[in-house]
RNA sequence: GGUCUGGUAGUUCAGUUUGGUUAGAAUACAUGCCUGUCACGCAUGGGGUCGCGGGUUCGAGUCCCGUCCAGACCGCCA
């Protein structure tokens, strides 16, 4: 037998045990007439003790291991006589009487601790070494216990967890596909699917109810700290439902999360219509771990002959509460913030409301004292806060507005990753317009279903019809989203026709849906996951790498397997190749 | 496609602003000493294509141009 018991797992209780233990050695104490050995598995760490007195033989050749060599340990458990409280098994301690080198290694390239000191690059590059330390492991064992939890409430609930085929059908809408090529069917391709939408929808039509799936999906897209170009969903779609039962099947299911893996209980899910998140966020998954509302201040600031201002489209301002006495250099840092390339705002407008009753802003010379004074009160600004405003074109100062009021939080420690916020974002539009093909886009994809009122617009005024969609944000991250789809063939025919779809085009690459929705597709509507963001945002982190085994680098390379990689030429010709 | 940051010992970094002696620190590694360590301690030692290529200069880790790699972001992600 290898072991008796792995390294996490002995107390006091053990006393007089004879026990095996096999693991890793973390690291050798050499203290000459004794060393320790720090044994360790996935459970944990285990002293082993050496005494030249007693077993001088075994304590020579514990004397030559090195770190991370991968030994068997047989002993008796004795208390130690000073002890470690920051381990778990750190009241005990092995002697050892028999040693056994069950494989050497090389010294690691870089620390197997805590705190390692390697980069990203090293550890991405020995991903298996980086494996074997803690945090990366415990974020491993959350994924697991994530998943784990949402196939018990989805299962709980009926839903029945179905695979959809990874080689489907290329489709030129949304993102760029990863393409496959077929040996057997020369000149053609597989893609793999971005989402397994339709299939899920036909499942649908196959009297499957209730379905889900954690299911990788494939975007052949630029890649981000939380995007990777093979992620995973937690898929779901339900038969007979309207949006409201979507959203309380799926706010159960988060409640059941957040309850379960951080011991959270979050009673209510707030609702919030997609233009109020715009109008009072400027995005449409705002952060409500915090206020910090947009305040709309054409009325009080334009006609002022402040030119800034005077040509606006909108004027909008946050208040920062208690930071009046920011410094001249903190809010410089905040205007070059804002007018770095990637935000592109013009500048920053301030007001100080100072503590005597008095304002200072940065714009003195256009209005008064008893202007800003009206500012104030309009923004519910107190003694001791700060005005931070902005103008410009809707659309762009909202977001740059966005940009500032999470950067504000972000100084003020208000993104606190151990409180949850939830928050449904709902009445999507159903298209936008994209300025490149010049023509409209679905917002979400082409088979989400218009709000029954606004089908007349779609051809007198299609960028105001709402659509039956609705996003899960938790913590300014949207996790989920989804919306309730079109079933009948005419009103599918008609939106494939509003994006700019022939007839032909339409029957090529989606005919197979349409005809299913001529043998009784029942209504039904669906929301996905995106699972990765998921379990970051539990483990309170920004990237999604270290919640993925074996992720790719910023340029979708697997550092490790060094993938992609070129094939030979007797593959390209089985697959009817040529490259240019 | 674009913007920004970085690349110096096995590793993480300092040094580059203002070019000039033998390129440093910590840690890791090796050797020796040490019987209660747990970030063990002490002593000694080895370890460098300053990412790569070109240029400026008497002289380049340092300045200039190009290029590669990594990271963050914008575009993109129905």
């Amino acid at each position: 037998m290898l072991r008796t018991h792995h390294c996490g797992e002995l107390r006091l209780n053990h006393l007089g045990l004879t026990v095996t233990l096999s693991g890793w050695v973390q690291k050798n104490r050499d203290l000459g007439g004794m060393t320790f050995i720090d044994l360790r598995d996935r459970y944990g760490i285990t002293q082993l003790a050496f005494n030249m007195e007693t077993y001088s033989d075994v304590c020579l050749q514990a004397r030559k291991l090195g770190r991370e060599f991968v030994i068997q340990a047989t002993g008796k458990v004795i208390e130690r006589s000073s002890k470690n409280n920051n381990i778990a098994t750190g009241e005990v301690e092995i002697e050892v009487t028999e040693l056994k080198i069950l494989n050497g290694a090389k010294t690691p390239p870089f620390t197997i601790e805590d705190e390692t000191d390697g980069g990203d690059d090293l550890r991405m590059q020995y991903r298996y070494l980086d494996i074997r330390r803690t945090p990366i492991r415990d974020n491993l064992v959350l994924r697991h216990r994530l998943s784990t939890e949402t196939r018990k409430y989805l299962d709980a609930q009926e839903f029945i967890e179905v695979e959809t085929p990874y080689l489907i059908k290329s489709t030129p809408e949304g993102a760029r596909d990863f393409v496959v090529p077929s040996r057997m069917n020369e000149g053609q391709f597989y893609a793999l699917p971005q989402s397994p939408q339709t299939f899920k929808q036909l499942l649908m039509v196959g009297g499957i109810d209730k379905y889900y799936q954690i299911v990788k999906c494939f975007r052949d897209e630029d890649l981000r700290a939380d995007r990777q170009p093979e992620f995973t969903q937690i898929d779901c779609e339900m038969s007979f439902v309207e949006q409201e039962d979507i959203l309380n099947t799926f706010e159960g299911l988060t409640r059941h999360l957040l309850k379960e893996i951080k011991g959270v209980q979050i009673d209510k899910f707030p609702r919030m219509t997609y233009d109020d998140a715009m109008r009072l966020y400027g995005s449409d998954k705002p952060d409500i771990r915090f206020e910090m509302l947009f305040h709309e201040m054409n009325d009080l600031t334009q006609q002022n002959n402040f030119i800034v201002f005077d040509s606006a489209e909108l004027v909008v301002g946050i208040c920062a509460t208690g930071c009046a006495q920011w410094t001249r250099k903190q809010l410089d840092a905040l205007t070059d913030f804002v007018k770095r390339p990637q935000i592109g705002a013009r500048g920053l407008i301030y007001c100080k409301c100072n503590d005597d009753g008095t304002f200072k802003s940065s714009v003195d010379k256009f209005f008064s004292q008893e202007d800003l004074a009206k500012w104030a009160q309009k923004m519910n600004a107190k003694a001791g806060d700060l005005l931070l405003i902005m103008a410009g074109e809707t659309d762009k100062v909202r977001k740059q507005m966005n940009e500032l009021r999470l950067e504000v939080a972000e100084q003020l420690g208000l993104r606190n990753p151990n409180i949850f916020a939830p928050l449904w974002v709902v009445d999507f539009p159903l298209l936008e317009w994209d300025e490149e093909s010049e023509r409209f886009h679905a917002m979400h994809h082409p088979f989400t279903s218009p709000k029954p009122d606004d089908i007349a617009k779609l051809d007198t005024d299609p960028g105001a019809v709402r659509a039956n969609a609705y996003d899960l944000v938790l913590n300014g991250s949207e996790i989920g989203g989804g919306s309730i789809r079109i079933h009948d063939k005419e009103l599918q025919r008609l939106m494939f026709n509003h994006l700019g779809f022939t007839e032909e085009e339409a029957q090529e690459q989606f005919g197979f849906l349409m005809n299913a929705f001529e043998y009784g597709a029942p209504p039904h509507g669906g929301i996905a996951f995106g699972f990765d963001r998921l379990c970051s945002l539990f483990g309170g982190q920004e990237s999604i790498r270290d919640f993925i085994a074996f992720p790719k680098n910023n340029s979708g390379r697997d550092v490790m397997i060094d993938a992609p990689s070129s094939i030979d030429n007797s593959q390209l010709d089985e697959l009817n190749i040529k490259l240019k």
